[in-house]
DNA sequence: CTGAAAGCGCTAACAT
DNA sequence: ATGTTAGCGCTTTCAG
């Protein structure tokens, strides 16, 4: 009755509402749910990724979701690729009618076949593969970091250092992917290259740029970190032995978190539109819910930002 | 059968375990929550804080959760004080069984009395008011910021300015309370004190330090900001004014968050445990769910933690 | 167009 | 100690 139904009189119909507005009456959505065999509910699932990209892709979930009856759900899970199937029974455990997967867990076949033989929907942030199947938003991580490099190789940079991130996430494979190209693009041999691993926190960034001045020969004169964290690690580092940014060293990150823009001299980094892609993948999740056929990955700009942390080499 | 009842054989309840794993049997928690009233989900309210707070605020309440039955929604609401009964209806629509409320929301009284009287149960985060009421993780926000300015008197410093915190907190009355002690105590007059609205974020301590540098006579030594945001931006702003830190001012925050840690100078700060207290106050709210009485509130520790961005005035 | 009845999957109370 | 039954609050189906 109070659902809109087409063939009550309109009299009739405004009435129940006003007196289930006086009554103060709101549906159990539990029982609800238990006819209609929907919880209501989506789940959010992460692994440990930096706060403000959390914060992000919750609001954009949350905006989403603002005038629909479904409630977010959060579940972070330590580590998704080495136990999927814990990941999977943490996922059906919750009783979700469906779930926005972030990295590194957007990339886990392994989650998405279950998921499927479940009938459980999905959208997915950001993923490398498959992007045909559930409700995805797409970036170019390639091709984002491919214009990382080609601004450092532009201001004249020869020795570069890489700080790779978690070898789990298929963007950090991604993004190495498009430094190569542009290194390969300039000509940059090998031997004017260092990579160094990390895995996408604050102390792997600091770890891997005590690495790389510690090593012999010529220092780089520029350090390309797969993410924003590891960049200001490896910048207070190169601080504290001596080195002034952008003067002695460029740096570069990848994210655009907000400690990007608080940070002195503010970083050179990408712009993902986190709150964009949670938003569009929850949209696109909600289609699905709605009985309707997946709809097409959205392809999501990215943007260079030039802030203060690179120049050109110094000599 | 499957709730571990008293009176069942053992081996009776062994073979139904087995063959409920065998068939991958999960009972339906919908369907449960409809005859046991409880929907089994617990919300998590707060008004656009910092990201590491929020994060910080959810690790806690799911770290108690962890072993429950219970998930956390999340309910991020605009304008808790502004619109005190939206707020109610905000969280009664979601049909939880209780709800932590963080600040400012954890001090909306007419928002508890609402909550008693439909019977939801409530912990609270850092309330100033009533912490008899609800499962309260309590902080000594006036004695710790005391210690901030003491901190800063002992260096010497004799001309300080206040950046504060949203009014519609009370946490910033209480830090200012705080302050007043350190200040009268140490006989520090009206004049050689200014005072400067904020409302916790970067951007409104950028603005009052502009506020700061701009008025005549001798500039403070010393910024005391009622958070981290504010200090980083008052730092960011006196730099950019040619002012170095701590030589020409020192700078304090509050919260300890992430951003303290990683600007250089590392800032000078309060630590609030607030994952410690969401796990806290989410264990009196498991506490009251299950019908045990109100535990009595949790005070936690707070920390000053000097570090880099404060030292002894020039001259 | 409107009322009555069945039943979603489970738990609690009751009868063996 | 175990099996049976009613019914949670709603939607859906089927008669009126």
């Amino acid at each position: 009755m109070l659902n809109d139904e087409p063939f009550v009189k309109d009299a009739l119909r405004e009435k129940v509402k006003a007196v289930a507005k006086a009554l103060n009456y709101q549906p159990n959505i539990t029982a609800k749910g238990l006819i209609t065999r929907r919880s209501f509910m989506i789940g959010l699932t992460y692994e440990r990724p930096s706060p403000s990209y959390v914060v992000e892709l919750q609001r954009g979930v949350l905006e989403r979701l603002a005038d629909e009856r479904y409630r977010m759900i959060i579940l972070p899970f330590r580590d998704v690729c080495a136990r999927p199937d814990d990941f999977f029974e943490f996922l059906r455990s919750a009783a979700l009618d469906g779930v926005v997967l972030a990295p590194p867990g957007s990339d886990e076949l392994a989650v998405l076949d279950r998921l499927d033989a479940a009938g459980i929907h999905y959208g997915r942030i950001a993923p490398q593969l498959e992007p045909g199947r559930g409700a995805c938003s797409l970036l170019d991580d390639t091709a984002a970091a491919r214009e990382v490099a080609e601004h450092l190789l532009a201001l004249g940079h020869r020795r570069l250092a890489v700080i790779l991130g978690d070898p789990t996430h298929r963007a950090s494979a991604a993004r190495s992917e498009g430094y190569a190209r542009a290194f390969a693009a300039h000509d940059i041999g090998e031997d004017a290259l260092c990579f160094e691993p990390g895995d996408f926190t604050f102390a792997s960034g600091e770890a891997a740029m005590r690495r790389i001045l510690s090593r012999p020969g010529p220092r780089p004169t520029a350090i390309l970190a797969q993410n924003d964290d590891m960049a200001v690690g490896a910048m207070t580092v190169a601080r504290e032995a001596g080195l002034s940014i952008p003067g002695d060293l460029s740096v570069t990150g990848f994210d655009d978190s907000d400690i990007a823009r608080l940070i002195m001299p503010k970083l050179t980094t990408v712009r993902q539109p986190v709150f964009d892609m949670a938003m569009t993948a929850t949209d696109g999740l909600l289609k699905l819910l709605s009985g309707e056929p997946a709809p097409p990955p959205v392809l999501h700009a990215h943007e260079l930002l030039v802030r203060q942390s690179t120049a050109a080499p110094a000599g």
